[in-house]
DNA sequence: CTAAGGACCTGTCGGC
DNA sequence: TGCCGACAGGTCCTTA
């Protein structure tokens, strides 16, 4: 589900919300997501007060006062935090319940089980951390940064774009909508791009994912941050999930072919 | 080293 | 109505 624009909506939803707030208690309904949810989990977070959430690609960091042990949750292709009334009643797939002492929780819900819940602290930081590339929001993400990346790279420009350890946070939606922008097939050889269109791309990823967060993100199917509120972005969407509906720009029908078994959308014409 | 494919899961939708 | 296959916003790991 979530790309950064979502996770980044997330996170705006959710930190005034459970700022300053203690963790009273943690409960695990599952005992794995992608990963096994670590037994320490309790005994290390109980107790303490979150001091706000930061986010780092999709993965967002629950930090606490006075402590350096850090939460981090990945909500993968179908998770979704919501904070509750701890009386509500649970749904299917609650799977992580962080009980307040407001008596609020904040639940992760995730059908898919693709999420993680896991622990980084200064003893052990975690490996997932440490293998990614850049902020695509940041200055270090420029067009010197990708062409480095990607020089000799046989592999299509969106596999590149979509490559964590390139450019964090950029998902199948965004990087097609992302490609369209900068006028680049999505099948190009990441090597063979010009100067100037790793610079295009570069800056169509950062103007379509501030343009995203700003519209909540993109509610496709059931995205709904914290609140409960979809994201509006779905409308401003050029290519993603338009096969054999009118470029926008030229008309010529949007295609749909499957790029490292992705769904790619393109206009065949305006992306040549 | 690079590139491609499988794996992990459940839910939903379209076609027959 | 029911069943079956295809597909879905991610990404690590194995294989070639």
């Amino acid at each position: 589900m979530p790309e950064l624009p979502e996770v980044e909506t997330t996170r705006r939803a959710l930190q005034p919300m459970v700022s300053g707030k203690t963790i009273d208690r943690i409960t695990t309904r599952c005992p794995k997501l992608r990963w096994p949810i670590p037994a320490m989990l309790s005994d290390q977070l109980t107790r303490g007060q979150i001091n706000g959430i930061k986010r780092r690609g999709k993965y967002l960091l629950f930090t606490l006062k006075d402590r350096p042990d850090r939460l981090l949750v990945h909500l993968g292709m179908s998770g979704s935090l919501r904070v509750t009334d701890s009386h509500a009643d649970l749904r299917k797939h609650d799977h992580v319940i962080l009980s307040l002492n407001d008596q609020r929780d904040i639940r992760l819900h995730d059908p898919r089980r693709f999420g993680a819940v896991l622990l980084d602290t200064p003893d052990s930081p975690h490996p997932l951390l440490q293998k990614l590339g850049a902020e695509p929001l940041d200055d270090e993400f420029s067009a010197e940064l990708l062409k480095s990346h990607c020089k000799n790279r046989r592999m299509a420009i969106k596999t590149a774009i979509m490559n964590a350890q390139i450019v964090v946070g950029v998902g199948n939606i965004y990087a097609c909508e992302a490609l369209f922008a900068a006028g680049i097939d999505p099948q190009k050889p990441a090597g063979k791009l010009s100067d100037d269109e790793y610079a295009q791309l570069v800056s169509a990823i950062k103007r379509i994912l501030k343009q995203a967060i700003e519209q909540g993100g993109t509610t496709l199917r059931d995205f709904l941050n914290p609140s409960g509120n979809p994201g509006y972005f779905k409308q401003t969407l050029n290519v993603y999930d338009r096969a054999d509906l009118p470029c926008r720009t030229c008309g010529t029908l949007i295609r749909k072919r499957v790029l490292n078994q992705r769904s790619t959308y393109y206009c065949p014409h305006c992306q040549s």
